[in-house]
Order: C-alpha cells, then structure tokens, then sequence
DNA sequence: TAGATTGTTAATCGATTAACAATC
DNA sequence: TAGATTGTTAATCGATTAACAATC
C-alpha cells in the first residue's frame, strides 16, 4: 500500500479523470500520452499528472511518455476497479430515476444492484435493469448484497434514518444529495452533494463576472 | 466591494451552506445563533464561520452571537439574492428532467426561465411549470430573457456547441454535467459537476474504509 | 548531440486551525 | 466579576507550482 503520500480526494478526483480520458485514448488505439496532454484533457496542469503518477507508483519514459494500456490498468487498480464493486440507491424519485438511468453502460466495475423506495407505487418492479424494493427489506437485502456503497437521494427528512439503516448492513460510502449534514461512523465515507449548493456558486461568480463586464 | 480577501469557491459554497440553514432557522423564529451551533449544522468548524462572516464584514456580539434575520439578509445580499437570477437549462433528459422538478419551490430567487432540447418530442410543452424549446432557438430566447446562468445536460458531443451558443447570448456562468472540460472565454464561470467521477471517489474511500475494518 | 520529457525537490501559495485579547 | 463568545492575528498544514538534473 502507498501510504507514505496522503491519498487526498483531490487526486482520486483526478484520477479519476484521467482514468475515463485513458480510457477513450485507449479505444482510439493511440498507444502513448504526454503528460500535458493528458493534463489539457483534464483540465489540470502537466506537473500535477506528473506528480500524481509518482504517487500511485507509475513511471513514464522521457522519449515516449506514458504507456496508455499500462497506465489505464494502473489506475484502474488503484481506484480499486480490478474487481466490481456493488452500490445501491435509496429514493426513486427525479433525481433517483436520473441516476438510475446514467449507469446503463458507465463504469462496469460500478454495480448498482438494488434501489429501494418507501412509495409502494415504486417498487417491486425493475427500472433500467435495477431492481427496486420497498425500504422495509432494505437492511436485508444491502446486507445480503454486501452492497459497499449507498446513494441517498431521498428528501431531507428521510436521509439520516436511511444512512444509519445502510451503516448497519455494511456500506462504507455514501452519496448523499439531501441537504443534511449525516451523522455517521467515522469508518465510513460520506460525499455530500448539494444541488442547490453548487447553483447558488455558479450563480454568484456569474454575477461577479456580469459585474466585470460592464 | 469587499476585495481585500479573496473570496474563493469554497467560501461561496459555505455561504450558501449558512443561507440555507439560517432560512430553517428563521423560519423556527429562533433570533440568535453562535459561531460553534451555525458551524455544526453545516459541518464546519465554528472558526470558521466567524472567519467567513468577518469577510463579508458582518458582526455579532460575544453576547448573543450572530443575529438570525440580520445575518439571513447579509448572506442572501452578499451571494447576489437580493435580485433575480435567471438561468435556463439545456437537455431535457433524465437528469434535466430530474432538475426541472427539483427547482420547483427551492430558492425563489433563482428562477429556471426556459429549457432547451433537440428532440421534438421534448419541446413545445410546459414541465413543472418551465417552457421547453427547440435548441435551434436557444440563442435568441436567451438573450431575450437574459439569462445569466446555464446548465448543461446534453450529452458529451454536444456539450461543447450548447456552451458557445449560451456564451455568444450572454450567459457568464455554466453548471456542467456532461464530461467534457468546456473551452470557454475567461469572464465566464464553468462548474464542472461529472457524477461518475463523484462515484468512483465514493467508490475508492468506500473501499478503503472496508479495508482497515478487516 | 540537441531538444523534449520525466521524476523529484524546493519554493510558493492559500486555506485551515490555534490562540488569545477584547467584549458582553 | 466569572464565563463564554467574538474578531483577528500568527502558526500550521497541505496542495500547487516552479525549477531543474536525469533520461531518452
């Protein structure tokens, strides 16, 4: 294990970016990357590909760059894809039924393999090839699953009751889109995300640059 | 305008974070709040608050804390609520669909005008109360309703094309779902938001959380 | 060789935290 | 007063960037 850099979620974040864009060069059969190429697909800086490729072990040539192939397997293991990992979504409404909808064909070592619902109306059916249970059974079949990760995109009233429900069977990543700060075991992982959040930024730094214009 | 700090995205984020909390609070009629109560329901440290607070030049008293209502307004003025903020939304997928319905009675200041998609199908109709269109107009309504704000959930190849057209009309900030790092002109504000790189983080601290269980 | 790129260290930058006098 | 909280500065921490020898 790696452990003498701190893995920050700003590299894995970027990592992760770089693992999709090796993954299109790849298709396209192109065999080597510069790193301020691929830094330029990724919006990052070429020191900041060199840098991170240090850290998870990786070494390039100064005659060819890195090896894509090589590179994207390195990767991929790294962000711990060399097996599948098992996921669930907890709240089929809109935004659930998006989500649902964005995995079809995504990352294949990503499994979402069960979403729950407290609407009977919901449930007891397959939405995308995902399928849907009432969240009465939830803690069951997350457990039976061994689901790993959990995505809440239930209303904030719910989402604290469901993420100790999810802690308990097992999981030990969450994405939560309910705006509530959880409260959950600090073995386990939590990414807030807040549409409105991020919204009410773009639209302050729209404005600031509206300002500017004038 | 309060330049001497720089106001950085994360500031803006735990602004916005504050405004959504104290909206909750007002509305619970309490009047005061501290540093350290404000900071936990946002999951910040409490020196932090008052930090972010002195930057936008707002004081409370070592008394009573900060006054709610006071505090409420200062927040909402300082992010640009005060006035109206119109943005429309291009791509009336699932996950477009998915932000229609979500921007139903959230913050009333920022109101979604229009949505864009090139599918017939999708056009020419309300949903939850937004006038949908056809992309080969998008330009002119834009610009005719001034808009400042876009969000983009069409898919990667035609991400690139909508972004210059919503620029060319006058629009300075950008929410970016589709993976594709955006080139636009320097004034403009894009935030990036690629759900699959959110996962895989999850996905890897997930992992490593179940390891050191073990 | 000449020129470009990598790996890696040192310098810079910015954000968070600690600490504490001033205030109520 | 005694105790808690604010406003603000200094210290710490971490991440990004600059720089350059080693490599091809």
């Amino acid at each position: 294990m790696p452990d003498k850099t701190k893995i920050s979620k700003r590299i894995i974040e970027r990592l992760s970016e770089y693992r999709t864009t090796l993954e299109e060069i790849d298709i396209h059969g192109n065999r080597n990357i510069y790193s301020h190429d691929l830094a330029k697909l990724c919006g990052v800086t070429a020191a900041q590909v060199r840098r991170d490729l240090m850290n998870i072990g990786f070494s390039g040539s100064s005659a060819r760059g890195y090896d894509v192939p090589e590179l994207l397997q390195n990767v991929t293991n790294f962000l711990g894809f060399g097996e599948e990992r098992r996921m669930v979504l907890v709240g089929i409404g809109h935004l659930g039924r998006a989500l649902l909808d964005f995995f079809v064909d995504r990352n294949p070592k990503l499994v979402l393999c069960a979403a729950f619902d407290v609407n009977e109306m919901r449930v007891n059916r397959v939405i995308h090839g995902v399928r849907c249970y009432p969240v009465s059974v939830m803690g069951e079949v997350v457990a039976e699953m061994q689901a790993q990760m959990g995505i809440i995109t239930v209303p904030e009233s719910a989402a604290q009751d469901v993420a100790s429900t999810l802690v308990e069977s097992g999981v030990t990543g969450l994405l939560n889109f309910a705006p509530v700060q959880l409260r959950v075991p600090s073995h386990v992982f939590v990414e807030n995300l807040n549409i409105s959040t991020v919204l009410e930024k773009v639209a302050y730094f729209a404005g600031q640059s509206a300002e500017k214009e004038r």
